[in-house]
DNA sequence: CGTCGGTTGTGAGGCGCGTCACCTCGCGTT
DNA sequence: AACGCGAGGTGACGCGCCTCACAACCGACG
């Protein structure tokens, strides 16, 4: 099953064989890394090993020293917190070009969540050291680095604010239009009900009798899992409520 | 009503009285300029401009495009968003010695929130403009507004956390304790039931409520809108359901 | 020192949504 | 073709919390 990031990046080649493309040309095509040229692009090369998980396996374990900084290659990640009661959170979902752990680095703090391989995934790993020199020796990589951080935590509080002001229904809706691109109105990634209870906060069961009356209300089809917005403007008004 | 920030500064004037530290000084205190020296505040000095706000009144308005960025000098402010029936979320509040607007400034993107003066306040401003120099040809801030975004975001994803994962007294037990000091178990800051309700993602009520229930177990004892916690323990196995 | 706006306390009622239980369906595997 | 497993659908039930309504209180200010 191919899947791509949001971010552009060329097409991944068959899985299991090694990537066509080497390092240093996969790293041009991290939105983090656009501004530098082919000379720094070589230098952050050196310093990435290529390190493999299979789907489901621990990448980061929360409250481990943060001691590297990850850029995903192939594959996809989830960013989830574990209550006490085994009830899961996704904070984030990175796949290729996508990069995490820089929080722990910068800071020094312990990882503040774990980070779980969605699917088989290979990730560039820098150690914190290496990385920590590179950025405070490039300012194009720091400038970068703040720009990613303000877009997350504005997509941060845009969360917060959907799960204080919005009802369930409110806040799938407003997750469907998040995932929707300027030319189509089909969400590519497909997702499960469950995956989407846990990144609005709700139940399962909750997520599907939603769904099936945003069907019948004919605002939303679905076909195999992939979803596509049929009625955008209803969707965006049941999303309202913030702003 | 005397009210301080959570950080160090030096203790302000009586209020109406003009400031008895330069603004250079008052720079030097601000925890965003630790690093710098006396040259480099300087010359941060002479691009702000001074700005007084009357209590209630709006300082950025969402939507508007970000073209300057804020540090508090005098007073305490807050981050709101508002659904359209009216109900509000506070998503931060800021002191002396904290910033703000410094999302739109890096990314060009719209203010995401209200801010409005909680008390009156003195604001410190900069043009966008002349303080993207400043942080392009100053590694040293740069670094030190990753550091600060890189907290604001790990306390968001703690927010998000506590809204999914925690019930309303687990919300209020965790607000309770995330603002007490090492030394202390007093909540120095008065705070009134509804400004925790739009802090949680609650209501008034169920706030009331909890608080006399805490009280009543001999969790907290409250005196004039002061806050402090006896019984810290038992506070924190209320609040934990996360990690 | 009385008045008034902002804060707090509390009861009653209703409902959104979580939980539990169980069934069906689609799909990959042997 | 039969099996098993993960995903989705749906009803019943209960409860946490919101809402509404009103009373008591407190501090500020004339």
């Amino acid at each position: 099953m191919a899947e791509y990031s949001t971010r552009p990046s060329r097409p991944t080649p068959a899985s299991g064989i090694p990537p066509l493309t080497s390092t240093v040309e996969f790293l041009a095509t991290v939105p983090l890394f656009h501004e530098l040229d082919l000379e720094e692009l070589r230098r952050f090369g050196e310093l990435v090993r290529e390190k493999s998980y299979p789907k489901s396996s621990v990448i980061v374990f929360e409250d481990d020293p943060g001691d590297a900084f990850f850029i995903v290659r192939e594959g996809r990640v989830k960013v989830v917190r574990v209550g006490d009661d085994g009830r899961e959170v996704i904070l984030d979902r990175f796949g290729p070009g996508d990069h995490f752990g820089e929080l722990a680095l910068i800071d020094n703090g312990p990882r503040s969540a774990h980070v779980v391989a969605i699917e088989d995934a290979t990730l560039l790993v820098l150690r914190r050291d290496d990385f920590r020199r590179r950025v405070e020796e490039s300012p194009k990589v720091a400038w970068a680095l703040l720009g990613e951080l303000s877009r997350r935590l504005r997509s941060a509080d845009d969360q917060i604010s959907s799960l204080v002001l919005l009802d369930v229904p409110g806040r799938i809706a407003r997750l469907l239009l998040d995932h929707i691109t300027d030319e189509s109105t089909t969400i590519e990634q497909a997702i499960t009900h469950q995956t989407i209870a846990q990144m609005i906060g709700a139940s399962r069961e909750t997520v599907s009798r939603s769904m099936r009356d945003f069907q019948q209300m004919d605002w939303i089809s679905v076909d195999k899992r992939r979803i596509t917005l049929t009625d955008v403007e209803a969707l965006r008004k049941r999303a309202r409520a913030r702003e």
